[in-house]
DNA sequence: ATTAAGGTTTAGTCATGACTAAATAATTCA
DNA sequence: TGAATTATTTAGTCATGACTAAACCTTAAT
């Protein structure tokens, strides 16, 4: 569905339309895709077609919503793994392009929800750009997930909730659910979102409702992960 | 050069000729790859006018000493990727086949490398396959790389010498090296592979022969890269 | 030794995504 | 406004890597 080469166009049109205006030209794409002309307006038809872009032929081309939204995606791969390579590699911040621009190809929702988790939900590449979150939209102000949208396996913290009205707050006491919470998603059931979680306080585990993980902040619980060497003789 | 394609015949390759006779047959691969005879066949007409394979019509394919290596460094990076999906990132060892598949044709010694030590160079992936090193064969004993192949900008340790001979030794002495000597990879010079390193005691920059970092074994100095988290207030 | 069965290759197509050259639309400038 | 310039699209090709159908070797069995 989703090519290697789709993936590069729909970057491109996004980097063009928040540099410059709202419609972006046919050669302007060609140059940063490093392609020609004519094989930029055969896959932006493409692209209109498969209602990723607006295209007015002669007029240039916008980002649907949907389209938007996987560019956005691509951008977030892109900036995780910059900050990965750099922060935990110890790449140098100009030696990381061309190697994330591979790496941001690779597609799990999953992958990247724990990378993001591992390297502490962090809101700037190393260039000092936004990082988009899981929600594909720029990280406002701290570094956080909705419940619903954490990785498994990960020891988590309640640091907000969405919804501050009071029937939900009476409900998160009876769920014993508090800023502070440390707990664990062990499993996400694909039928309706809802969870199966562990508090890390008191072992116990519990099923937690969609609407209420959609309603929760959460950030990634420290210390992190420890990084265990395995056994170095023979 | 090497495409995704190319890359997923060589490794298909590689695990038939591991598991069964030295000689793997068109449709054997063609199963392993999930296509059909014909694809295959001419695959390996391609594989072979490229010298990866040697390969006798109607008597199945071997890979040439060329081929061999390229499939093993295929290997490697599947390996240490699923390595590192389990012991970083918490994935069940039974999760990361499908997105190591994807992250093994990022294409990048360096990265590799640097993947390698920062995983602490384990010698085993989470199945209990063996991960082959730097040098395209299995790690043999202890987790360790020769200086010449590690990564730059990463503090080693020297835990041994290939040549424990006298003329070798006292040279290592004249330039200040010795078992346990601390030390970091600055710039590895394409030249001649001769590398600039900067001892961690001293603080020393030195330039060193390629023929010396062709003999000594090091391993990542412990403790590994301290985990740095983004702050996280606004 | 011959034949049936299975494996392998060849021949002919197709989709993708690139290209050049040519035609056509839009824009700019006199 | 009309002509020249520039941008864009269309037309026609090509390489890659897949496919099916048909022809072709090998091998094993009678």
């Amino acid at each position: 569905m989703l090519t290697v080469s789709v993936e590069n166009y729909l970057k491109a049109i996004l980097h063009l339309q928040v540099e410059g205006g709202d419609r972006v030209s046919t050669t302007s794409i060609a140059k940063k895709v490093a392609s020609t002309p004519a094989s930029t307006s055969a896959m932006l038809t493409k692209l209109g077609e498969r209602g990723w872009v607006e295209h007015r032929p002669y007029h240039g081309v916008r980002l649907t919503p949907k389209g938007h939204r996987v560019a956005m995606d691509i951008l977030r791969r892109h900036r995780l793994w910059e900050y990965f390579l750099v922060d935990r590699l110890g790449f140098e911040w100009d030696e990381v392009h061309e190697i994330a621009e591979e790496l941001e190809h690779v597609d799990s929702k999953e992958l990247i929800n724990r990378l993001d988790a591992f390297l502490g939900f962090p809101k700037l590449d190393p260039h000092g750009d936004p990082i988009p979150g899981p929600n594909g939209r720029f990280r406002s102000v701290a570094a956080r997930t909705l419940l619903a949208e954490a990785p498994r396996n990960l020891e988590l913290v309640v640091v907000g909730v969405v919804d501050g009205g009071d029937p939900f707050l009476r409900h998160l006491g009876v769920l014993g659910v508090q800023l502070g919470t440390r707990l664990t998603v062990m499993e996400r059931h694909a039928f309706d979102g809802s969870l199966h979680i562990r508090f890390a306080d008191t072992e116990e585990v519990q099923m937690l409702a969609p609407a209420v993980a959609e309603r929760l902040w959460v950030d990634q619980s420290n210390p992190s992960p420890i990084i265990v060497f395995p056994e170095t003789e023979d």
